[in-house]
RNA sequence: GGCCCCAUCGUCUAGUGGUCUAGGACACCAGCCUCUCACGUUGGAGACACGGGUUCGACUCCCGUUGGGGCUACCA
């Protein structure tokens, strides 16, 4: 094969962009880098009271932060019209499509009458032949389909799918607005966009017969098709809100990472032998169309939630910070305004502590609260058990042997501490929990010699004299009230 | 309803007629590790939808049933 392979994602700018059609686009994307091809973005808005700008937005949006990237485009079928109608007027020229002149409402009730009697609801072809044409009504124009023989869709998934031409009928082509239908702007699109392959949802695969009978109407080859399975929800029903989150963008606002994005959603119908995590150098290098699968998939958060932790735990501290920082201005815990002395550099300090115990970068960035905020706020509970008197004297020492301690690395902490431990006869989580607890005001955080030292010094000895003020104060509040 | 597609653990999947007492991953359960939470680690439970063929032999091929999904618009 040395022909240029070109493929496209063909978005509708009709809602956000989902999980679903992402994993259209990955595919395709992967697809041409492997092979070494074009990529071409092109935004499906002929339904015009549908389509918005917003989404449009979205979907570069959500392509961008997973670095799928294009080649071409966005090309926008609203500013191609020019090309569909003298597409269409050759096919009227050529006595291949005709007006039609039925209005929407008759349609519907020939449609309804057709159901009620049990049959199929197909358009009869009244205006097919028309000798003398209404003048004055608006009209449509409707493709004549050969209702004869099988059109048969070679799909590069299935193989040959044979259609009876019986279940087709003249579809329309142009509405009356003036603005063409789905069917055929995408025929057009793609044969004149020079698309050799054509990836596309499952939904599209009944659609195909009228599509190929459209190439060879208009006289263009058909391109190769290969028509993916759906992503379900859980409940084996089409993905939609029901089922949580589905725009990609609020995945991305939950904290994930696109890496890990990218990896789950290229599992789904995708497989490399028992292999589970790819780089994208590597997805690009491995990827082939004889590894998908024809089955439709089940979408899994908790194991999109698995490798976005992965990701986090494997990642670099700076990447991880640029990533992290959004979510940090979004839970508060940094302000644009006054922390805008705080650098990345001082914020990937920190990372490394919570990497392994973070699968999401907002738990990431809630767990990073105490190591930038001014005034910790004691958990309730655990200022009860462990904001304790009898803790008192082992703050005093250890603030004692912090002043005094020159290095503040985490061996040096561990020999204070062991000291401390051996000396009193205690085990270290006697210990370790009231000093979490006075440090970062939570039951819970990364190990407590890295919390000491990430702390440093003076913020240290400060937040462990604030725990024995504390534990003055409620010590006498309770006397007071007894 | 008609037409089309699909069918291996709960989920994602490996498997292309014998190597399958079916492999991996997520989730789940138990043990170990441990300063909390995690990480890690060891082990466990868990599937070829059903029925007919074809074949010396079917998870693998064919047919049917069942189940799920899609299409059936002047939506895409």
């Amino acid at each position: 094969m040395n022909e240029i392979i070109r493929v496209r994602f063909a978005p509708s700018p009709t809602g956000y962009l989902h999980i679903g059609g992402v994993r259209t686009a990955l595919f395709n994307w992967l697809f041409a880098r492997h092979h070494k091809g074009r990529f071409i973005l092109r935004i499906e808005d002929t339904d015009i009271s549908r389509s918005t700008d917003e989404s449009i937005k979205q979907i570069i949006e959500g392509l961008t932060w997973l670095s799928i990237d294009w080649d071409e485009g966005p090309f926008r079928q609203t500013e191609r019209r020019d090309i569909y109608i003298q597409h269409i007027e050759r096919l009227l020229k050529e006595g291949k499509a005709y007006r039609c002149y039925c209005t929407p409402d008759e349609l519907e009730q020939k449609r309804k009458e057709a159901l009620a009697k049990g049959e199929k609801p197909k358009y009869d072809g009244h205006c097919r032949n028309l000798d003398t044409l209404p003048a004055g009504r608006p009209w449509a124009v409707r493709f004549k389909t050969s209702m004869e023989g099988n059109t048969i869709v070679e799909d590069l998934l299935r193989g040959k799918v044979v259609f009876d031409n019986k279940e087709l009928d003249d579809l329309i082509i142009l509405r009356s607005d003036g603005i063409p239908t789905y069917n055929f702007v995408v025929v057009v699109d793609d044969a004149t966009m020079k698309i050799t392959h054509v990836i596309r949802g499952d939904d599209h695969l009944s659609n195909t017969p009228r599509q190929v009978q459209l190439y060879h109407g208009l006289g263009y080859q058909p391109p190769r098709f290969l028509h993916l399975s759906m992503i379900l929800g859980s409940d084996k029903t089409r993905l939609s809100k029901r089922h949580g989150a589905t725009s990609i963008l609020s995945y991305r606002d939950m904290g994930y990472l696109p890496e890990a994005m990218v990896n789950y959603l290229v599992r789904l119908g995708w497989s490399y032998g028992d292999q589970e995590i790819f780089s994208k150098e590597e997805l690009i290098e491995k990827f082939s169309i004889e590894n998908i699968g024809k089955s439709s998939a089940v979408f899994n958060p908790e194991k999109l939630l698995w490798l976005n932790s992965h990701y986090i735990k494997n990642g670099d501290s700076l990447y991880l910070a640029s990533h992290l920082i959004p979510h940090l201005l979004k839970e508060g815990i940094l302000s644009e305004n006054k922390d805008s002395g705080i650098s990345i550099k001082e914020i990937a300090k920190v990372i490394p502590s919570l990497q392994e115990r973070s699968k999401t970068l907002i738990e990431m960035a809630k767990g990073a609260d105490f190591f930038f905020d001014k005034e910790i706020q004691y958990d309730e509970n655990g200022a009860k058990r462990f904001l304790t008197p009898s803790i008192i004297p082992i703050f005093e020492k250890l603030i004692d042997m912090f002043e005094r301690s020159e290095s503040f690395d985490t061996d040096s902490l561990k020999r204070i501490f062991t000291d401390i431990t051996e000396k009193e006869g205690v085990e270290l989580g006697k210990i370790a929990q009231p000093v979490r607890l006075a440090l970062t005001g939570k039951t819970v955080s990364p190990g407590i010699f890295d919390v000491i030292s990430l702390l440093g010094q003076d913020r240290v000895i400060e937040r462990l004299k604030k725990g024995i003020r504390y534990i003055q104060i409620s010590l006498k509040r309770d006397l007071g009230s007894i």
